[in-house]
DNA sequence: CCAAAAGTGTTTCACTTACACCCATGA
DNA sequence: TCATGGGTGTAAGTGAAACACTTTTGG
């Protein structure tokens, strides 16, 4: 059983960072500079370090390249097959994490940068199976996203319930009654009301509200 | 970005098989014969080779170790702590596998064997980190067991509601109610009646039925 | 006729859905 | 005073849960 003998395939991480704005939801990519799939469209990633765990790998990538830090982030799926890289074996276990804009916005505003925020419902040509891995990340955050907190990462300390309305619309596609929405939110006691409103505009001013915490 | 130069870990599958035997879920372990960890028992896997996919790997290794074929199976998670192997970095893509025991009991039946059918609930002290990737295996079948239709793969083509219920009852760890459970699977149309019974013993015979396929 | 597992319906309760108007504010 | 988004309650419907007795068979 020496190892010295077996194949060694290259291990990349690549990293599906999606956030909300503007009332859709964006994947955070780079503009490939190198072939293969020069000028191409692609998610965050690299290859991992033999010292370091494949989450940590993946906060890490996510920072090299794009400065983001301190982001939820969980392991999505690997994807295998042979032939995914040109260039040889390379074996990428993808990761799905979520930030508010708030956070985040200083990318966004940047024009000329090859690291841009994208809509993850209607994205530009991907390079590799990168489509296929940001499906996976749209399917799991879908699916998450009624069962668990993981809405609240979208979102800033302080939001209304209205914006949290908003961030299950856009993920799940669909209109979701208001009424129903915000009984529902506060019977489960996820969220505690705060002494603090926002105004907008020329309308009422919104009730602020924190999230309290995991209670799955 | 030259590929050379980058730091190339071993890239491992592991398969976690369940089964149901005697209202029992089991997980199929194999003893190991050399260091590390010698003689404690492991979950069957080994080395992806360059030209095959992840899945093919769990495939390919669950037949050469302990000859069994046509299972189902799935990825579970993958599992890449830099210290989980001693050896040296090993990444684990872990696989989550079914198969109904009148397929497999040929294998229960040889006892002095080292491929061998342990109590999932109650392993044996395990190799490397494979107790949590048994963990991990048993949330994954108890969270899709109610959601999907795996639980189908854990019954011959011919089973009976009864046994289809205790199914649910090993995984789930509850009792289910008999009246609604019938009721439930019924009016899923997810099987389908067949014109035999199966006769135990000194009791009424219970209906067999077929599961009708992927309903979702 | 006894033991053992198979089979069968109804009621209650909780949760989900549908739905329309008044409120507070800035311009 | 008007336009805009914020905020609120009730009734109907649907699905889940609780629950006990009769049937069929072999011994």
């Amino acid at each position: 059983m020496s190892q010295r003998n077996y194949p060694r395939p290259l291990v990349t991480v690549d990293i599906v960072l999606f956030t909300i704005m503007e009332n859709d939801l964006k994947v955070l990519l780079i503009r490939r500079r190198n072939d293969p799939f020069k000028n191409l469209w692609a998610l965050p990633g690299g290859f991992v370090e033999l010292h370091e765990s494949l989450e940590d790998a993946a906060q890490r990538e996510l920072q090299e390249e794009t400065g983001i830090t301190d982001v939820y982030l969980e392991q999505l799926y690997t994807f295998g097959d042979p032939d995914r890289d040109p260039r040889g074996r390379v074996i990428s276990v993808a990761h799905f994490a979520l930030t508010d804009w708030s956070k985040q916005n200083i990318i966004a505003s940047s024009d000329a940068s090859e690291t841009r925020w994208h809509s993850a419902y209607h994205p530009p040509k991907l390079a590799f199976d990168h489509k296929d891995i940001l499906k996976k990340a749209i399917e799991r955050l879908r699916s998450k996203v009624s069962y668990t907190t993981i809405g609240f990462e979208l979102l800033p300390e302080k939001f209304t319930l209205t914006e949290l309305q908003h961030v299950y619309e856009v993920i799940l596609q669909r209109p979701v009654d208001k009424r129903n929405f915000r009984k529902q939110v506060l019977a489960q006691g996820m969220v505690q009301e705060l002494d603090e409103l926002r105004g907008d505009g020329a309308h009422r001013p919104a009730r602020l509200y924190r999230f309290k915490g995991p209670h799955n």
